[in-house]
DNA sequence: ATCCTCCCCTAC
DNA sequence: TAAGGTAGGGGAGGAT
């Protein structure tokens, strides 16, 4: 719920159905043939009772010009038309937005769009106090002696009537009208969360963030488009029917045609159509109110602009070349000028200099008469949706860039219609017009790069085609290396520090010479981009390959307990995301930002985190998890291990990387549970004669098939141990207690006073109720064996000679056991965590074929079935102090098919163990790059399958999950699939 | 030579 | 007052 305040991304398809009809009524209403004019275009009423002129002739009146007409009032409806509007309606309502009937008639009069406000039914004044914009009533004297008189036009008679009717009824209860006074600020008296330590911080810090907005829904619409995709099937596009009545194409010969498409100043031209007036002047979004608002804000005391300005200089030196930077540095921090940031500033601003991300203080400065806006995010979340929707009802060849931004592949599309291709594009840009009432550019070129370059050509409110006779080299060097993609601020500055600021510049020079500036593969891509060249392919099905969240503002904390919470919220609010991206983590990485020691405690910017330190601080998992309480433990245990004072903080962020595929991971999970279910039915087959194995094997198992409890655990692995080496499973169990995994882990303090059994209290309390009482049951249980046994110093070694009952969860929670993995202690910049944590990760595939599977299969069995998965997934975790032995892969040896016959011959189904080691060991040689080996292996192995296991669905399944993992592996690792021409042959299990 | 990790840079 | 996020690419430099 949470989520979906601060992304809207959790009912994607929902709010795409549900904008739909809209979409479509717009639009007709755009291609009607008795439309006048374009003079509402952008701009939707709601009429609320009776008006003059009527609902019917408003509606009528939008219609035939260009606007859109609300049947019942949607949150984006520009304006909300009414005479009068009862209390009760009001509640809810957003008083800016009710105006009288009459605008509408005006506007038509003089064939323009007017300034609304004059025709506001209730004024914001600059308090933010909304009152009755008609007459004056008896209490308004106290809160105000200067009123506005109500800027009535003389046509506007019915006015009149309607003042008198409002003032009646604000006289008859003047309760009521206190209410209306408060509404605007005081509906929310929650929303006042000033810093992090307040819980709804996240939420409303969230909620306001331009960069977080700007990040979110652009990730949202990548994922929006795959769904898109995935959902089209063969459906076809019928609306490319509307196309052939377009100037045909004159190409001959197909040439390819990829078009960049962009929202004019995107935050801006969202703003303007609910402020219509003030087209044309400079324009800027901001959270500052403007005037004086910006000129002279409240300075903290202790704030020293000077100083911090003074070390912001020092430390961005080497960044002067940014002009942004260098501007605020230079003239941001005066006196008392806001230190808002701009997000988007129209045309007429930019041509005074203003740009965005600039402070507004500074912007004013440069610019007085500069108007600013409020954000509208919902509004940027609808006019984008409308855009990627208008589009693809065309194509679905979209590689969605942001929200308001994507290439298109139109090279089959003018093939298929015969289109002329900027016909297309100026039908396209009409409608999107014609929906949203917001311009737009596209620039139309032969690739990527060109097509951007045509965009820049187009803006504003443009098309341009970059055509495809045209000599690319000449085109080209004028421009200047920093308006190519890519190309910041830092490269171009390094970049003219040896003379090459145009690309015609570096189209003069050798490659060679421009890899010694850069790295090799920038220049080549600047090489190549410079002479207007760019192979990349649109990408239309992007995979998430990290995800984060950070808050770098309004971070202040006096107490441990403060920060915790706050990393509780954080470690929930990206867990939140990466289910939602359908992945798993396997790294977990937490940054801080700390005040620097010479700066200011209290910063310039209100709440803003001044000049800090950065520290990143990361842990790696043996296995990818998307559990939240996994995933706070780790960031919790990172922040205690940094030592850092709660009130230098000043930004704290959680990053997750080295996902992996959710689906794939589940998959094994399942098969990994089939297994274990089935060497259960196989052990009680010992003492019960032969049943019915579940239903995936619907033959009973042949008596003599079937084989003894510690022959069945790991056949492959004995056998493999039985060609020459040791079995390393027994040579784990022996040695090693497990470790105590960080789950459980505490800092180095706890450490020392935990006795035995004991955990991170932490983790405990986050664990629900009755799996926290099930958690301590077993740990007592655990205190009471490990004391009764002389041995039991270690409970994994006694869990693996045997089991005993129940079993010790302990194996979970010992610290005596096994000290705290010191690695995950260290910051990820310690030589030697590196260096424990490489280790770890080599010896992991390794351990995947060998670990005692069977043992910890039944271990999770006999577990209580509503154990928190946390813990069963810790529990199932491989061991991991293993003695590093260097263990030859068997599948390259020469008997290798021996051992593969041996195999299945002997198992009536694969044990666990057996295909992690398949699994392992296939990996390596994925890794090593050994194709024809895989190849061969697992034609032989499927052969073996068919041949002789052609009725155990356990076999079919190992084997095609076998290759789906080397797919994947294929894929992740070379970038192409393998072909494998044995497939199982089985009806029962396919798919 | 190739990999991995930790950054920095860039874009919107 | 103010809301300074987030994802991807790639270079540097060390480990193997």
């Amino acid at each position: 719920m949470a989520r979906d305040e601060h992304n809207g991304f959790g009912d994607w398809g929902g709010y795409f159905e549900a904008k739909k009809s809209k979409l479509e009524e717009q639009f007709t209403a755009a291609s009607d043939p008795f439309r006048k004019s374009n003079l509402f275009a952008g701009i939707s009423i709601f009429v609320n009772g009776r008006t003059n002129p009527s609902a019917d002739e408003l509606k009528r009146i939008m219609m035939v010009h260009g606007g859109t007409y609300h049947h019942y009032e949607r949150p984006h409806t520009t304006f909300t038309i009414a005479t009068n509007v009862p209390d009760v309606k009001v509640r809810n309502m957003n008083l800016s937005k009710f105006i009288s009937a009459q605008w509408v008639v005006d506007c038509l009069e003089n064939e323009k769009i007017l300034d609304y406000k004059p025709y506001l039914l209730y004024t914001n004044q600059k308090t933010s106090q909304p009152r009755l914009n008609f007459g004056k009533s008896k209490n308004d004297s106290n809160n105000d002696s200067k009123l506005e008189e109500p800027p009535l036009k003389k046509s506007d008679s019915n006015l009149d009537g309607i003042l008198k009717e409002l003032q009646q009824a604000v006289a008859a209860s003047p309760e009521k009208e206190a209410k209306i006074t408060n509404l605007s600020t005081t509906s929310n008296p929650s929303h006042n969360a000033m810093s992090a330590v307040d819980p709804g911080f996240l939420t409303e810090f969230y909620k306001n963030s331009r960069l977080h907005h700007i990040a979110t829904l652009g990730a949202g619409f990548k994922q929006y488009v795959c769904e898109l995709r995935q959902a089209q099937g063969s459906k076809g596009f019928p609306k490319r029917q509307d196309l052939k009545t377009l100037t045909k194409s004159t190409q001959i010969g197909s040439v390819r045609y990829v078009m960049h498409i962009d929202m004019d100043c995107f935050f801006v031209s969202v703003g303007l159509r609910s402020h219509p007036e003030l087209r044309g002047l400079p324009v800027a979004v901001t959270h500052s109110k403007g005037g004086s608002a910006a000129t002279d804000v409240p300075v903290h005391p202790q704030a020293d602009r000077e100083a911090e300005l003074e070390l912001f200089a020092q430390r961005f030196e080497h960044h002067l070349h940014d002009n942004i930077k260098a501007d605020k540095v230079r003239s941001g921090f005066d006196k008392k000028m806001s230190l808002s940031e701009i997000a988007s500033c129209s045309y007429e601003a930019r041509k005074k200099g203003i740009r965005n991300g600039m402070f507004v203080g500074q912007a004013l400065k440069m610019c007085p008469e500069l108007k600013t806006i409020p954000y509208d995010f919902e509004g940027y979340k609808e006019v984008a949706f409308t855009l990627y929707n208008t589009v693809s009802q065309y194509t679905l060849n979209i590689e969605a860039v942001s929200c308001d931004e994507m290439f298109v592949e139109l090279t089959d599309l003018v093939d298929d219609l015969k289109v002329d291709v900027m016909a297309f594009v100026g039908y396209l840009r009409q409608e999107v017009h014609a929906k949203t009432g917001c311009p737009c550019s596209a620039g139309v070129g032969s690739n990527k790069l060109l097509a951007r370059m045509a965009t820049k050509e187009a803006k504003p409110n443009g098309q341009y085609l970059l055509d495809h006779d045209q000599d690319l080299l000449a085109y080209m060097a004028p421009t200047p290396l920093e308006s190519l993609p890519g190309v910041g601020s830092s490269m171009s500055y390094k970049l003219s520090q040896v003379g090459l600021s145009s690309c015609g510049d570096v189209q003069k020079i050798t490659l060679e010479k421009l890899e010694s500036v850069l790295g090799k593969k920038q220049a080549q891509t600047l090489y190549q981009n410079c002479q207007g060249v760019d192979t990349r392919p649109l990408n239309y099905e992007q995979q998430r390959k990290q995800v984060s969240a950070e808050a770098n503002y309004g971070i202040r904390f006096s107490k441990p307990i403060e920060v915790e919470n706050f990393l509780r919220q954080l470690g929930a609010e990206v867990t939140t995301r990466l289910i939602d991206a359908k992945r798993r983590t396997k790294s977990i990485n937490l940054k801080v930002m700390v005040r620097a020691a010479e700066a200011p405690v209290e910063t310039s910017k209100f709440m803003g985190h001044g000049v800090c330190d950065v520290i990143n601080k990361s842990s790696i998992l043996k296995h990818s998890t998307d559990d939240v309480n996994v995933i706070t433990s780790h960031v919790l245990k990172l922040m205690r291990e940094a030592h850092l004072p709660p009130n230098e903080l000043r930004g704290i962020g959680i990053h997750l990387s080295k996902l992996e595929d959710v689906n794939v991971v589940r998959k094994e999970n399942i098969l990994k549970k089939m297994f274990v279910k089935i060497t259960e039915k196989k052990k009680d087959q010992t003492t019960v004669e032969p049943q019915e194995v579940p239903a995936t094997n619907s033959k009973p198992i042949p008596e003599e098939t079937k084989v003894k409890p510690k022959e069945k655990t790991n056949v492959l692995s004995m056998l493999t141990a039985a060609a020459g080496r040791k079995s390393l499973n027994e040579d784990k169990v022996r040695n090693e207690p497990s470790r105590n995994y960080d789950f459980f882990g505490a800092d180095e303090s706890s450490l020392v006073s935990a006795s035995a059994g004991q955990f991170d209290p932490d983790i405990l309390a986050q664990l629900p109720d009755d799996i926290r009482r099930e958690v301590l049951t077993f740990k007592e249980e655990y205190l009471r064996i490990s004391e009764n046994d002389e041995t039991g110093r270690s409970p994994s070694k006694k869990l693996c000679t045997r089991i005993p009952s129940p079993p010790p969860l302990a194996l979970a929670f010992s610290p005596s056991s096994s000290p705290l993995n010191e690695s995950d202690l260290q910051p990820s910049t310690s030589k030697a965590a590196i260096a424990r944590l490489e280790k770890r990760a080599t010896r992991k595939e390794y351990e995947l074929g060998c670990r005692s599977d069977q043992i910890v299969s039944d271990y999770i069995e006999e577990l209580p079935k509503h154990i928190h998965p946390a813990l069963l997934d810790y529990i199932s975790r491989p061991v991991e102090e293993v003695p590093c032995i260097e263990e030859p892969n068997f599948l390259l040896q020469l008997d290798y098919k021996n051992l593969l016959n041996e195999w299945v011959t002997k198992e009536e189904v694969p044990a666990p163990a057996d295909v992690n080691l398949m699994h392992g060991q296939i990996y390596k040689l994925v890794k090593a790059d050994k194709m024809s080996q895989i190849y061969d292996v697992m034609k032989y192995l499927c052969r073996l399958i068919n041949s002789k296991r052609s009725n155990s669905c356990p076999w079919h399944m190992a084997y095609n999950h076998l290759e789906s993992d080397i797919q994947k592996k294929m894929i992740e690792l070379q970038g192409y699939n393998m072909h494998f021409t044995e497939t199982i042959r089985c009806y029962k299990c396919v798919g």
